[in-house]
RNA sequence: CGGGGUGUAGCUCAGUUUGGGAGAGCACUGGCUUCGGGAGCCAGGGGCCGGAGGUUCAAAUCCUCUCACCCCGACCA
């Protein structure tokens, strides 16, 4: 591609919508332009890298044995409302009417419509397993959809789906998959750990989110050195490394905390530490049925936990005006005693001595309080947090704990969606039986934000060879060398991706620009060629420069290809 | 949804406090010089000052409403 015939418009200062490297340097490099919040443009280098990132997703799913196909964007309300997702699925589901008035959503994934599928055109255990898979457009109306590509309303997914007969087909399926998503992020370039992780509004019960390593990531990930273990931290089970003094219980005393609110209010007031205060949390369940939370002063609350204690029942906080009638104290002041609802204790409490409580009385806190003697729990759980210093739940070995950005996640469904929409097939023996279902998604637009999270310097962009929007960028430095690099050109283009700058622009326009969109090899005609035919290469990754001899150029070029290639 | 912030040229922003000429740098067009890390000079083109309404002799600037975008939070007891 020569430059002069192409649309790379490069921004030499940071837009002001962004904030994330990745959102900066793919806005400042012309990969991308906003066309409103959460939904974007792909400009030609933005495209040919989404491509890359495709191709490889593709190449991969289809040496699994995948089949590829597209799915509408636009889905009707009545499949969604087979599952209970129609009014399930939060305000993310994008939905609207058509002039008929038919109620209508624009597809945020698509469990339903693949299960529509192949209920209608499977009907036989011979034709399992199957796997069937797309890559396309998904919209989810984010409540905030941030830093570029990494959040953004509408987006590209490749997302898959296995129907096995039973379940130790979907283990295979799975297992598969697995194997396949290590593959691609690994064909990407990418420094990424694949982790347990919690189901959310998919279902299922197991499931394995994959990771790219990046300080922007969203998530935080629970990782055990020692033994590998690796999870999500909402699903990390919290194992404290601490033991309690056996301590008698004192008796309970009731004391004057005026105008403390927080915890750590309370802590520094009484002079005790932070770890000697408990919580109280008051959440509705089914907006009707409140129940209160109780938790050691320094944890924090697992939703996640919390949504398993309560089967999936869905719950808010309380806000302040119910707590006030509900209990007559205001947040602050709360505590598990005398409560006439459900009290569910985070198990720290459990042999924990003399702690602080609320009085459920504004201005007053108990001293000593005691599980079990001061207030009953109806249920004992792990409802924290974990958090630095707990405990591998595999291995003992303290965990150590990152941020990661989510690119893949894998799900078992089982039969969820086949059972719910009557998605049967005829098995062996005759007998009708629902398929047994696993999805697998990959965030592909994300990928691309991820990879130059993981990849860049102060310079720009530094794309991993595969994914790179061109290969070998060709820098004629002065107008008297572009008949020679147009000769280059024709013979390095049938070998690689190549762009050549013919731009009749300064040396330092063209470095500057070639940096900042990250193509791996510059092949440079400059001073060397002037004085001694010489061409110059630099790799872009380790700043590295050779020149060369026209006659060994090809040569070092695919050597220096095959370096950058290994690396990764 | 709550809180904070920003909308002025393609981009980054000044001007708004205290009402009166729409500006700078970069980018773009033409010319000359320059040519290994975002050049210099000269001459140009480009604006519904986010939108609507109001106050005023006069509004980018003051008032009201609205829209869009960005950031933080939504675990606070």
């Amino acid at each position: 591609m020569r430059l002069t015939r192409f649309l790379m418009p490069t921004l030499k200062e940071d837009p002001s919508e962004a904030e994330t490297i990745s959102h900066k340097l793919l806005l400042r490099g012309g990969f991308i332009r906003k066309v409103a919040s959460g939904i974007y443009n792909f400009l030609p280098l933005g495209f040919r890298s989404l491509k890359k990132i495709e191709n490889i997703v593709r190449e991969e799913m289809n040496r699994a044995g995948a089949l590829e196909i597209l799915m509408p964007l636009v889905q009707p309300a009545e499949l969604w409302k087979e599952t209970g997702r129609w009014d399930a699925y939060g305000k993310e589901l994008l939905r609207f009417k058509d002039r008929k008035e038919h109620d209508f959503c624009l597809g945020p994934t698509h469990e339903e419509v693949v299960t529509d599928l192949v209920r209608k055109e499977v009907k036989s255990y011979r034709q399992l397993p199957l796997i069937l898979y797309q890559i396309a457009q998904k919209f989810r109306d984010e409540i905030r959809p941030r830093f570029g590509l990494l959040r953004g309303r509408e987006f590209i997914m490749k997302d898959a789906y296995s129907f096995d007969a039973d379940v130790k087909g979907l283990e295979k399926s799975y297992e598969l998959m697995y194997e396949t998503y290590e593959r691609i992020f690994k064909k990407c370039g990418l420094r990424f750990r694949a982790v347990e992780a919690h189901t959310g509004a998919i279902g299922g019960d197991v499931s394995h989110e994959f990771m790219v390593l990046a300080e922007t990531g969203e998530d935080t990930i629970s990782i055990c050195e020692h033994c590998g273990y690796a999870s999500n931290i909402e699903l990390t089970p919290a194992i404290s490394s601490e033991s309690y003094p056996v301590e008698a219980p004192k008796p309970l005393e009731k004391v004057y905390t005026p105008g403390v609110r927080s915890a750590e209010d309370v802590a520094k007031f009484l002079g005790f530490p932070l770890a000697k205060i408990t919580k109280t949390l008051i959440y509705i369940v089914e907006e009707r049925e409140p129940i209160a939370v109780v938790l050691r002063g320094d944890h924090e609350l697992n939703e996640v936990k919390l949504d398993k204690a309560l089967e999936g029942r869905p719950f808010r906080m309380a806000k302040e005006e119910e707590i006030l009638a509900l209990i007559g104290a205001h947040p602050g002041f709360l505590g598990p005693r005398g409560l006439k609802i459900k009290i569910f204790v985070d198990r720290a409490l459990v042999n924990f001595p003399n702690f602080v409580i609320g009085a459920n009385e504004d201005e007053y806190h108990y001293l000593n309080a005691n599980l079990g003697d001061t207030f009953q729990a109806t249920l004992i759980a792990d409802l924290r947090k974990a958090k630095e210093g707990d405990l591998c739940p595999n291995c003992g070995k303290p965990l150590s704990f990152t941020k990661g950005i989510e690119v893949g996640h894998i799900f078992k469904l089982g039969t969820k969606y086949s059972s719910a929409m009557k998605a049967t097939f005829l098995d062996r023996d005759g007998q009708e039986k629902p398929f047994v279902m696993g999805c697998y998604g990959i965030g592909v637009s994300r990928l691309l934000s991820a990879t130059v999270e993981q990849n860049h310097d102060k310079d720009g962009i530094i794309f991993p060879w595969a994914l790179a929007p061109f290969q070998v960028a060709l820098l004629p430095l002065n107008r008297e060398f572009i008949d020679k690099a147009e000769v280059l050109y024709y013979k390095l283009n049938s070998r690689w991706e190549v762009l050549l700058d013919d731009r009749d622009e300064r040396p330092g326009v063209k470095f500057k620009d070639m940096d900042l969109v990250g193509i791996p090899l510059q092949v440079i005609l400059g001073k060397a060629f002037q004085e001694k035919g010489e061409f110059e290469i630099k790799v872009r990754r380790t700043g590295e420069r050779i020149l060369v001899t026209e006659e060994r150029l090809e040569e070092v070029i695919s050597k220096k290809a095959e370096e950058l290639q290994r690396e990764l």
